[in-house]
DNA sequence: AACGGAATAG
DNA sequence: CTATTCCGTT
């Protein structure tokens, strides 16, 4: 009550009329039911949500490598999260602590050295979020393969540069090379990452593979320009832009997502396809693979994703508890990196949305993992929870104003103001958004949707045109296949 | 600043 | 489960 935070926007169907039809969420988008307990905003959907808006630059950004974030005002962060929370009592120590409980789930790492740096493990996230995203066309994947090889690295990220620069070449290079997977030697924890890598690849490359309407209603000519923040994903990208009761960078409301996955879903002619029989993908996992090394190969892929009958929505939670099982557990990790894992990652590309099941390898029905015994299970994932306008209902606290209880900073006002100014330290004046050169954006999602074609460097195999028509093909032989 | 245990809330 | 709150340590 106090809190000026809404909730009910996200019960009730968001208008509509505002929507295209091909991006309304499913049911699940907006009912947490896959998980226990109010399934609230969580952390990290907030710090994305953030890091996507201009006008919050000033407060977090991102910064330096890939999925890489500053919080450059951590008081501020923190009270805006504890109003959307509904925590007058926020303040960055206990946001940090939030952030902390994210290193063992692999959603966020800190980047040692700086001082409010985090990074996020965007395979994790966009996993979690989007899990059932068809990952067809994972050109990116192999890609990844690679990475294995790779000599460790200091950092966790999921994707490597190497790996985005490939296919998004525009994208900058900041990541010098490393890595991404931090330590893919035997670093105890390190390894877990590993598969998370391919769903978030897989799930960029879908976009491309989609119709039209996954790329979001309105048309957007050039190829990158995304804003800022990016991601095709995210909701700010449609949602903020075009809901018109919602002030354009307004935070708040903004929670509703326009997934993309579900409209992937709503239109993708058969997004399980992938789940049939090895036998008879073999067509496609052959384009798959191809630049993919042999590693699948020789490998019979264990897809052990059980065959979902038809209902997406059946399966979704299913499949999103995968998927976001996936990297995860700690365990999980030899069986991925051994090379089951990239068989069954390349495989999974190669089907489709097989990453989903195979990344986990035992995700899917390993209870093997589950609860491997880590002490508190570092992988539970944050499972779904897209949206989540959420908030506050009831939370209250009695703690009204939080404006006063900021109490030290006097925040500007209280709120959305933001430190622009701040931000001149930091390199100077910020460009407008739409001035910023595309390559300066170390947004790790950012382009993710190349409306350009791929540039002659890309390996055929990898040519995310090329799958395109490949997996057309492929869509059409199995719908006859199953009819 | 950053970390992580412990208790606790919802 | 995901935080929130406290708090002692590094």
């Amino acid at each position: 009550m106090d809190c000026n935070c809404v909730s009910d926007l996200l019960l009730t169907p968001p208008v509509p009329a505002l929507w295209t039809p091909g991006f309304a969420f499913p049911d699940w988008a907006y009912k947490p039911e896959s998980s226990p307990g109010s399934r609230q905003i969580q952390l990290w959907h907030f710090i994305l949500e953030l890091l996507q808006k201009e006008e919050y630059q000033g407060v977090i950004a991102w910064q330096g490598d890939y999925g890489e974030f500053v919080i450059k005002d951590p008081d501020e962060v923190a009270r805006l999260w504890g109003i959307r929370k509904c925590k007058p009592h926020m303040n960055y120590d206990k946001l940090s602590r939030a952030l902390r409980y994210y290193y063992n789930k692999r959603i966020l790492h800190k980047t040692k050295g700086k001082r409010f740096t985090y990074k996020f493990n965007f395979s994790k996230v966009v996993l979690v979020n989007y899990p059932l995203l068809d990952m067809a066309s994972s050109p990116f994947l192999l890609a990844q393969n690679h990475f294995n090889g790779g000599a460790a690295t200091t950092d966790c990220s999921p994707v490597t540069p190497e790996a985005l620069q490939s296919l998004f070449p525009r994208l900058p290079d900041s990541g010098r090379g490393t890595a991404l997977f931090d330590r893919a030697t035997g670093a105890p924890e390190g390894d877990k990452l590993r598969l998370d890598t391919f769903p978030f690849l897989g799930s960029g490359a879908s976009c491309y593979s989609k119709p039209p309407s996954m790329l979001g209603p309105y048309p957007r000519n050039p190829a990158f320009d995304y804003s800022w923040g990016f991601n095709p994903y995210l909701p700010g990208a449609l949602s903020l832009n075009n809901c018109p009761k919602l002030p354009p960078g307004s935070l708040y409301p903004s929670h509703f997502y326009p997934n993309p996955l579900q409209s992937g879903l709503a239109q993708l002619p058969h997004p399980f396809s992938s789940l049939l029989p090895p036998g008879e993908t073999t067509g496609t996992e052959r384009v798959q693979t191809a630049g993919a090394n042999s590693s699948v190969g020789g490998q019979a892929p264990r897809l052990c994703i059980p065959s979902y009958p038809g209902s997406l929505l059946q399966g979704r939670t299913e499949l999103g508890i995968l998927g976001s099982g996936i990297g995860e557990r700690e365990r999980g990790e030899n069986t991925n990196i051994t090379g089951v894992g990239g068989g069954g990652i390349g495989v999974g590309l190669g089907l489709g949305l097989g990453s989903l099941g195979l990344g986990s390898g035992g995700g899917v029905q390993s209870p093997s993992d589950r609860r491997a015994g880590m002490k508190q299970d570092p992988g539970s994932d944050s499972e779904l929870e897209i949206t989540d306008l959420s908030d506050c209902s009831s939370e209250n606290e009695n703690e009204p104003d939080f404006s006063a209880s900021q109490g030290k900073e006097n925040r500007i006002g209280g709120r959305p103001h933001i430190p622009e100014a701040k931000t001149a330290g930091l390199g100077g004046t910020l460009p407008q958004l739409s001035s910023l050169p595309p390559s300066i954006s170390p947004h790790p999602l950012k382009s993710l949707v190349p409306l350009s074609p791929p540039p002659p460097s890309l390996p055929t195999s990898l040519s995310p045109s090329l799958i395109l028509v490949e997996r057309h093909r492929e869509t059409e032989t199995l719908k006859l296949a199953h009819s």
